[in-house]
DNA sequence: ACAATAGATAAGCATGGACTTATGTGATTC
DNA sequence: GAATCACATAAGTCCATGCTTATCTATTGT
């Protein structure tokens, strides 16, 4: 897990639509598929490479394997991005402020 | 730009120290290239992809050309990583506190 | 034990991306 | 105005990557 590996797997925008539907709810590599016209390696691939960059984990249960969000990629994006702060704009300090608010 | 561009962009270790240079100070495409070993035509090509991605933007001063840190991409990478923020651990919101007091 | 199902892996192919050398363009200096 | 300098662009090469089809492994159900 590198910031390399983690910058490279967000760079497709089929890994990005496979995470963002993780990011909804935990659910197996089939569930992932329906209604995304991929195919069974293809997903088993995307879903290889966000492992490898600590965006997703596995679960095995049974023959289903579940896959549900990695924090830990995460994690490492919001420490790269924190090292600009200076150069956020004030846009995104807003835009905390307004998350703040919704979470509670 | 779009998301796919900004994280292509960032999937290179060449590309995010150009960047992380930047982030220290504006300079021209020569200054950044000191202590880098890469061709002129290559960090030109680097810099015409974080361009294309909105990280770093020029200004032609004479026959130099000045780059700098453009704040959308980085605010774009912010907008994307809120919307996981129910993912985000403990420790992301440590590390904003101690961003926040180290501003003070 | 056997068939079916969920998923991973292998191998091949086609495209994309990072580099190279060579050349072009626009500003500066003598 | 000719040489020089800062940078961009063109064209070619090589490796990485995302897909495909085919096959393998592991678990479940009958």
């Amino acid at each position: 897990m590198s910031e390399d590996d983690i910058f490279k797997a967000l760079g497709d925008t089929t890994r990005r639509a496979i995470f963002e539907k993780l990011a909804s709810g935990a659910m197996n590599a089939s569930a992932l598929r329906e209604g995304m016209a991929i195919s069974q390696p293809a997903m088993s691939q995307h879903l290889a490479v966000l492992r490898g960059a600590s965006l997703v984990r596995e679960r095995r249960q049974g023959r289903y394997v579940n896959y549900e969000v990695d924090p830990d990629g995460l994690a490492r994006i919001a420490g790269w991005l924190a090292r600009y702060r200076t150069y956020w704009p004030a846009r995104i300090e807003a835009l905390e402020a307004l998350l703040k608010d919704m979470d509670q």
